[in-house]
RNA sequence: GGGCGAUUAGCUCAGUCGGUUAGAGCGCUUCUCUGAUAAGGAAGAGGUCCCAGGUUCGAGUCCUGGAUCGCCCA
């Protein structure tokens, strides 16, 4: 036998076999579309969502973003064939917009980067409302009115363009307390002007149109923007809740404000530097970071009277992903990807997509595809994949595939297509013949990393059967917040380019809250260290927790407590079973290979102990398939609980007689069950299956099981009679007699195929119970009454609003009499409403009805009572086994190994001894004694069976 | 302000096609079994299925509105 003794524990550190498995579970995950490659992905990025490698390698996917500033030459080629392709399709172009731009890296970041975690954060901005006086009368307004706006970007007044109001919206003159006249949206009026001002005069918000007004600041002259600067202008972006109806506009800072400029003419005039600073322009505040400058300004406005009110405003504003800087919406010429014009395709690729849980398809992810803005693409930084497009002095665009085709452009062959060295390639224009120069731009990382599918293998370029093999993913997973990240980006670029999603199946995570249901952040406090769970729990029992506690897209209240658990309610049974398998096995001398094939050998219980083991796998596999790796674990575990509390409980006896079939069919329990358990704890899975088989390196490299015969009706049957034994243990407790007590006979109420089943399974049902005999009635008038009860689910549809009735009808029927009809395949007759009706068998529910002074358990159809009397035989007998009980504890006392024989001294109450004499073969043989004395004890141990007194002392032979 | 999701026992979670007595585990109380057990078994206590309407013979389940929490966006 070379199964070692276990004694790796499964809690504490992590076992050895950490150092093996990442690198074993690899080589089975690369069978690219293969069952085993989903089941070992699924796992993977779960035990990511924990944040750390607790057993899986989840290294190998590709790392994709920042994590490496240069990727391979390889890489970039692929993405340059992307970017050409789509260059071709016309879907790539250069164009000024206002775009989310990072001052500090100086660089224009994706909309799909706002959607990274953290972005959004909750800041204090100024709030500030400010008159600007009409200058002239425009219609309902007169010289001196105020328009009264509002921003939370004091530094955008600087280059306040016009003033846009809704036309449609009714806007207020109304006079204040110190007597100066406002104009401001009359739904606000009260809460901008505070109460107690006069209204004069009611208009639409188109009256106000063409309205010359002051600007805050002269600095820019109200002609630059063209001739309806510092106009009052309509605005179908206008709204009343916020603010005071009429909208400060800058053109350069805004998406509203930019589409605005264009719409009105209104030219984009940008004093802000690509640093965030203000250009010379802006006079005294030039070279000052333009958020700083809020104070100043408004300190400004207010000594110029300009100044309505300024409080503080507090909501959610965009920060920059890499460095935390607050975020600009800033104007300034970008490359972009037409995203936009094929947004039906992107929408029909996900449509092909199975996501779990089925409601991001159309819900979270489907309406963001529905808003597909136009992607933007480039970013001004040195890292990163270039844009490869050259240009020439006359703007002819050219956009390039591959260094082959650079080579032959430009006759420079470029080992490293990185900046700076492709920054010095140019070549003629192959239209006019004048220099071109690559774009200094290079792209957003994201789309790198759409690009994955392909470029990894640096397809179309070479290798391109390795690409269509895999392509597209059978699965991905990422957590939710991947919305626009890499869940879009693989979708995006697969669809511009193949119009096809990349992934068939998404797994979407949720997130992981701290006990509260709080999020974790470092600023709670409330991170818990994976290390620190590694370290005290195990990896296993962590990924246990995360893959059958929930569903892993519920998110999960992360709960130390939980995952205690999990070890102590799986893990450790689990443990235990394999640790009783080889703690005899090694008694006995069982070889490791004992063989199963001998199907003669095998009895009830190690068929359905195969049987059931063969249901897990149908349903581990079923689940798995479905990408429901909760409930395939809940399967494995349910089956372990069955494998250890009923086969083996059942069987001990076999195994402490060395008995080969039940060693061969535990055996194959084990082994299948570490198999089905690779993907969720590898490192006791691994163990398990190294030590009672081995013929494979690692249970990682073995197939997934699969499911052998069943038999169905033995599963059935042994349900049945699990149950018989749990209403008769019940009945045991209800009549205080302890289980050690034999009893004559336990009564059983059944029919039919129950009472086959509990006939055919009797030995287990009358060992378990310790009665001597099951006897059987068929009739539970004998031991209590039915009841019978409207089954709902047949009536309610054929009765429909009488239901009330026939469920009267029914209550008033007489039970027995109806419970024996139907038995007897009859009909039984009621009255609704003045009309017979006949019920059938499947429309009454037939119970066992409680019955007082039996001592009796029943439920449902069937019940088990016991036959109370204790003869003289029986507590003699029921003392043999206290005595045995008492020298098995004393046993384990004084530390004896299970195989260890003793000589065995008994003495105290002479009824108990007497007993012991009687039952001398059973009380010797249970406890390997190979003489008993009787004949007095030198400090043996006291105890007290049935209230008399028993002296126990065991020694070693 | 808009979108998506969640809310069931003290805690963590199930709950199928709508079927009438809503379950499990943990924890608690009381027992019990043990020749593997930090284990197992039995009983008990523990519920406004977030709230309010609606549909239906019947709603934890479907619909509408609201509350709270979380996430995403503006």
């Amino acid at each position: 036998m070379k199964a070692r003794r276990p004694g790796a524990s499964t809690r504490g550190r992590r076992p050895p076999t950490a150092l093996r498995a990442p690198t074993t579970c690899w080589p089975a995950c690369s069978r690219t579309s293969s069952r085993a490659t989903r089941r070992c992905a699924v796992i993977t990025s779960s035990a990511r969502a924990a944040g750390t490698a607790t057993g899986c390698p989840w290294n190998w996917r590709w790392r994709r973003s920042s994590a490496s500033p240069q990727r391979p030459t390889s890489y970039i080629e692929s993405v340059w064939w992307a970017l050409k392709t789509i260059y071709e399709k016309g879907l790539l172009y250069e164009e000024l917009k206002v775009v989310p731009y990072c001052p500090r890296d100086e660089t224009t970041l994706s909309s799909h980067e706002l959607g990274q975690p953290g972005v959004y954060r909750d800041v204090i901005d100024p709030s500030v409302y400010v008159r600007l006086p009409v200058v002239e009368d425009h219609g309902p307004a007169r010289q001196g009115d105020e328009l009264i706006v509002w921003t939370t970007t004091p530094w955008t007044l600087v280059s306040n363009a016009a003033v846009a109001v809704d036309p449609e919206l009714t806007y207020v003159r109304a006079r204040s307390g110190d007597g100066r006249v406002a104009i401001v949206a009359e739904a606000p009026l009260e809460r901008v002007l505070g109460p107690g001002t006069e209204v004069l005069e009611r208009f639409p918000g188109a009256a106000l149109e063409g309205a010359r007004y002051e600007p805050p600041f002269d600095f820019i002259t109200g002609t630059e923007y063209g001739p309806k600067g510092h106009t009052v202008v309509p605005g179908d972006f206008v709204s009343a809740e916020e603010g005071t109806g009429l909208v400060h506009t800058a053109i350069a800072f805004g998406e509203d404000d930019f589409r605005l400029g264009e719409q009105q003419g209104l030219n984009v005039i940008n004093p802000v530097c690509t640093d965030g600073t203000y250009d010379e322009r802006i006079g005294p505040y030039a070279g000052r970071w333009v958020k700083d400058a809020d104070p100043d300004l408004i300190e400004d406005l207010r000594q110029r009277g300009r100044l309505l009110r300024a409080e503080t405003y507090e909501h959610s504003y965009p920060h920059c992903w890499r460095c935390g800087t607050p975020l600009l919406y800033y104007a300034k010429p970008s490359w972009f990807i037409a995203t936009s014009r094929i947004k039906d395709h992107l929408l029909g690729a996900n449509e092909a997509v199975n996501w779990y849980p089925e409601h991001v398809k159309h819900g979270r992810f489907g309406k963001w595809l529905e808003g597909n803005v136009d992607w933007a693409l480039s970013r001004e930084r040195y890292w990163g994949t270039p844009l490869p497009i050259w240009r020439c002095d006359k703007a002819h665009t050219r956009a390039v595939g591959s260094l082959t085709e650079l080579r032959e452009l430009s006759g420079v062959s470029l080992e490293d297509p990185h900046r700076p060295f492709v920054d010095e390639v140019s070549f003629p224009c192959p239209e006019c013949g004048s220099e071109s120069k690559r774009v200094e731009e290079v792209i957003d990382v994201w789309f790198d990393s759409g690009a994955m599918p392909f470029a990894q293998y640096h397809a179309p370029h070479e290798n391109e059967d390795q690409f269509e093999a895999r392509f597209p993913a059978d699965f991905i997973c990422e957590a939710l917040d991947q919305t626009r990240g890499w869940f879009y980006s693989l979708l995006a670029v697969a669809t511009l380019l193949f119009d096809r999603s990349s992934y068939r199946n998404v797994v979407c995570l949720g997130l992981i809250l701290d006990e509260q249901g709080r999020k974790m952040s470092k600023s709670l406090g409330n991170i818990v260290e994976p290390w620190d769970v590694l370290d005290r729990f195990g990896a296993d029992a962590l990924r246990w927790y995360f893959f059958t506690s929930k569903q892993p897209w519920d998110g999960y209240r992360f709960s130390l407590k939980t995952i205690e658990e999990s070890v102590r309610q799986f893990l450790l049974p689990l443990w235990n079973t394999y640790s009783f398998y080889v703690l005899y096995a090694n008694a006995n001398g069982v070889d490791a290979d004992v063989a199963m094939d001998d199907a003669d050998g095998l009895g009830e219980l190690d068929r359905w102990a195969l049987s059931r083991l063969s249901a897990t796998v149908e349903m581990a596999r079923e689940r798995l398939d479905n990408y429901d790796a909760t409930n395939a674990g809940r399967a494995i575990a349910a089956y372990s609980d069955e494998l250890s509390n009923w086969y083996v409980r059942r069987s001990r006896r076999r195994f402490w007689d060395g008995d080969g079939p039940a060693f061969a069919v535990l055996r194959t329990c084990l082994v299948t069950v570490a198999q089905l358990l690779a993907p969720f704890c590898p490192f006791v899975a691994d163990e398990i299956y190294d030590n009672l088989d081995g013929a494979a390196a690692s249970v990682h490299l073995t197939d997934f099981p699969e499911p052998g015969e069943r038999a169905p009706e033995l599963e059935r049957e042994m349900a049945i009679a699990r149950e018989t034994v749990r209403l008769g243990l019940a009945a045991r407790a209800q009549s205080k007699l302890k289980v050690r007590q034999p009893l004559r006979a336990a009564v059983v109420v059944a029919t039919g195929h129950e009472r086959e089943a509990i006939e055919h399974l009797a030995e287990v049902v009358r060992e378990e119970l310790n009665v001597r005999e099951l006897r059987f009635v068929s009739e539970a008038d004998e031991l209590g009454r039915v009841e019978v009860k409207p089954n709902y689910r047949t009536l309610g549809p054929r009765f429909g609003k009488q239901m009330p009735t026939v469920a009267a009808a029914i209550a008033g029927l007489d039970a027995d009499r109806a419970a024996s009809a139907l038995r007897n395949g009859g009909r039984v007759a009621i009255d609704v409403a003045g009309t017979d009706h006949e019920l059938g068998r499947e429309d009454l529910l037939v119970a066992m009805k409680p019955l007082e002074g039996y001592q009796v358990e029943r439920e449902g159809t069937h019940a088990v009572a016991l036959e109370l009397a204790v003869d003289d035989e029986l507590r003699v007998e029921g003392w043999a086994r206290e005595i045995v009980h008492a020298i098995q504890a004393a046993r384990r006392d004084a530390g004896l190994e299970v195989s260890d024989r003793i000589v065995l001294t008994l003495a105290g109450d002479d009824a108990l001894l007497e007993a012991a004499r009687s039952h001398e073969p059973y009380v010797a043989g249970e406890t390997l004694a190979v003489r008993v004395n009787y004949d007095g004890v030198d400090g043996g141990q006291r105890v007290r069976v049935d209230g008399r007194e028993l002296r126990v002392a065991v020694a070693r032979v």
